[in-house]
DNA sequence: ACACACGGGACCTCCCGTTTGT
DNA sequence: ACAAACGGGAGGTCCCGTGTGT
């Protein structure tokens, strides 16, 4: 089908500037670099996108996508114990994150922080995305304060943009660090505040 | 006298420079926007810097010295209670970033979230200014730890690194999110993080 | 047709090139210059040449075609004594040469002046196109000495090599001098030496 | 003396335009580089040169001085017969060359070939020098003759232009050969010419 | 005699996007 | 749908030369 080898460049384009804008970001990124990277011309580029903003959109789009495919085939819904899909959850953000190796991080995190004070319309699409991710946590952590009456009160919104904060953070530094046991030991760290919310004792297994 | 207004141009750059990739980050600020917003012309920046590599690398230590002023005036030595030293280094983060208004963030963490995978003398630099701040925060974890033996044994320095990349993940949400009530909730968090650790309640005043 | 069109484009930037680094060598003629020369803007000279290092070896490449076409229309196979056909590619220089007027001189030689201790690879390009102009010559001379034993023995590549640099040499005083019976009377001495060395006097007609 | 110190900073600054020319040329060497060579700040530059232009022909005076000084020292006068003057060019222009090394060339004509046909005053100074060492050729050619009457005619002046013209053509395929053993070559051909024309056999010792 | 801040501009590179053609 | 020629302009570099002061 004609149809699929279309999208097929369309995609490959989208994925290198995934690749490419995880790791250089915006500005460092070009639209000839996105091209080569794609093994398509730059005539097939204002084919399917209008401009470098465009085509920086729909990859954040593609990335907030594969994030929630993550969170989806994590199965919170099979866990009975609301606790558990906390927990699941930081499971599922370690294992990815160990997985990138050296090429860790936040592809709307990165174009976040290069572009957030120079173009008021991008900067509404980032907190879009990280809006999603943050509802999506925020339910998880309602259910558990729902099931488990915190140790002490909290806001399930307020904590979930505060996860978020910690996974750009720690993304950001580990980046300049390329310590994967930097991320392990941060997300330990998370897991042990978490669970004093709960009142468990840190050294929970 | 000359030496002033010598120093004056060059002090000028380095200040624009800070002020531009803060907001802007490396790539996406040039060299040209830095002697207009500094008000110099670009061959006298030339003569203070071989490149734009150069004066970055100036920014950043300014900034970091900046910082190590900021953490200095502080007085932790007049603070009896290492625990209160804990305490005032989250005050102080909290001040000076509700302060910044809409130009929050670490300029170093901006330029590192860039370059870090493109260019690695650049990333050991970086990684040398977190490490100067983490070793400042590491002394006030380690001595509050030995004062006040925690609930859950913890590591001072990679307890520091978390904090570091709290801080530089609050503030990459706060220049997209713009609002300065979740600088102050998360750091809220972060507190009660450190409380628990050693068995205070997290609502402590 | 566009094609024609477009090769038109790159075509007279390579003449600009050639044309202005003959006059003026590699450094003192800038990629704006060849443009405004062969009325094209920058941003088609990108186009076409990833750097003023590029055209530069495509000019060259064009100059040693051009020679080489000079040489093969000298027809030196309708000469049935290989020694007229040394004498014919002296004519054949020589007419060259003045028909240059005052823009006399050899676009690899001039290039190599500067840029030979500067960048070895480009060396071994000016190198190859010597050689090719060398190995042309040895095929003549090795023919002549083949049919008249020279009265002394000689190399015909070292001999070759040999007119090289005095073509070399004379196209860089030519330059300077801008006296075009200079370059006749150096033609004349080194057709001079070659009939010596097959023991024919010097005033042979 | 003050003054030695002085001239000691001028003269650093002579031998460094000579020896980055000699290499680069006059456009590819900076005048930075030239202080950076000689170490000595911009400041003396310019207070002992008016612009780039009068430190090439300050060490382009330099250069032919320091040729004037290799002939005299040749001792030319000391030998009776004149023929064995004229080896003796050859023998002193061959060690010279030969002990240049990898350096090997004419700062004067080095600069010519850029330069001649961008700057008329520029190109009557290297006319000049090259007729310096020509008119010393010249004497020693003419002296020849006069004793030994030619077997072929020649005018002594033409035949130093064309020697003058062989030496430069020589040491620019040198720098581009990077061959020692072809500059001893093209000398060894030289002198077979000069022979001829005094009816010597070539293979005379 | 010398040092150095400083200026203005030119250089090469190359980027983003349009136009033209197939 | 795709390819490629093409344009305008900006970005980083750095060069030559001037001025001021010591």
């Amino acid at each position: 089908m004609q149809a699929t080898v279309i999208s097929d460049k369309k995609q490959k384009l989208i994925d290198s500037a995934i690749r490419l804008m995880l790791r250089h970001g915006y500005s460092d990124t070009s639209v000839d670099q996105i091209c080569a990277d794609a093994g398509v011309t730059k005539g097939s580029f204002f084919h399917y996108f209008a401009s470098k903003e465009q085509i920086c959109l729909a990859a954040m789009d593609e990335w907030s996508a594969h994030w929630r495919d993550i969170l989806a085939s994590a199965k919170f819904e099979e866990l009975a114990d609301p606790l558990d899909r906390v927990h699941r959850l930081l499971d599922v953000m370690e294992q990815a994150y160990i997985q990138c190796g050296t090429d860790v991080g936040c592809m709307v995190g990165t174009v976040a922080q290069e572009m957030s004070l120079a173009n008021a319309e991008l900067r509404k699409v980032f907190v879009s995305h990280f809006q999603a991710w943050v509802d999506e946590t925020t339910k998880i952590l309602a259910d558990a304060k729902a099931a488990y009456p915190p140790r002490t009160d909290f806001d399930p919104a307020e904590l979930a943009w505060w996860l978020q904060s910690f996974v750009q953070g720690t993304l950001l530094i580990a980046k300049s660090r390329q310590d994967p046991g930097f991320i392990r030991a941060n997300i330990r760290h998370c897991r042990a505040y978490v669970d004093s919310l709960f009142g468990l004792p840190a050294d929970r297994p």
